[in-house]
DNA sequence: AATGATACATAAAACATTTAGGTATAAGTG
DNA sequence: CACTTATACCTAAATGTTTTATGTATCATT
């Protein structure tokens, strides 16, 4: 998979399992793939989800009861859907607000920074 | 070190070097122990940096170049000070806005999700 | 026919953080 | 006075996530 954010990955630790739940709360069902290209999308690519950590943690939510799974042949392709079980829909709840408590958080702590602004042009 | 943080620790990850460059950024000089007060107060205890691993963060950007030491004797006590070098500043800067792109980006990418009304009283 | 996109997957390595120690001084309390 | 808590530094093994590097295979486009 081809990478080009335009910020540090070492942020998006730690986010991967709510974005997915948080689109799975919104989508109903949908594959790793198109899970990929919907966050590529709709991020203008400042976020790009690498495959060798999205099915691991897909395994993972599936595993902790919080995904269920559908296959589904395209051709001769077989294509895996998941689904929020009524745990997975708390859970997304959950995560999703606690990312929105966790960056209001961090955003007030780091607000009273103020940009040098003999820097604030560079870089 | 205790903790009773609020929301999971996880979301913190790759944020401790953000968090301390900009305290410094504001801040002059500080010290280990204080940034962890100073975190703690400021967030209202929401936020609180494990002793094991700040101290290494420090080091690292120290063996980058980002931060200056001096010692300084409290009675028996050495207290180490930590200050911004040129380059700190700017990294300070850098990581402080792509922090603040980042979460906005993320924002965005979990807007859309509306929290199932069921489900909002809950949790 | 070859390339790039679609679509799944795993596994070793890299990395940051947690957990769990260790040392020592200073201050406050019963 | 003894004890506990707060201050203040530090390291190292274990943990856990993610990256990087593969592997397989189908489908569409040039």
């Amino acid at each position: 998979m081809y990478h080009c954010p335009m910020y540090s990955q070492e942020l998006l630790k730690g986010t991967l399992q709510t974005i997915v739940l948080s689109l799975l709360a919104e989508n109903e069902r949908m594959y790793g793939y198109e899970i990929t290209q919907h966050v590529k999308d709709k991020t203008a690519g400042e976020i790009q989800l690498t495959e060798g950590a999205l099915y691991p943690t897909l395994h993972k939510l599936e595993a902790d009861g919080f995904l269920t799974t559908e296959k589904v042949s395209i051709g001769k392709r077989v294509r895996k859907y998941y689904s929020l079980t009524e745990n997975g829909n708390k859970q997304a709840n959950d995560k999703v607000n606690e990312f929105r408590r966790f960056s209001e958080t961090m955003n007030e702590l780091l607000n009273s920074f103020n940009p040098n602004p003999e820097l604030q042009w560079q870089s």
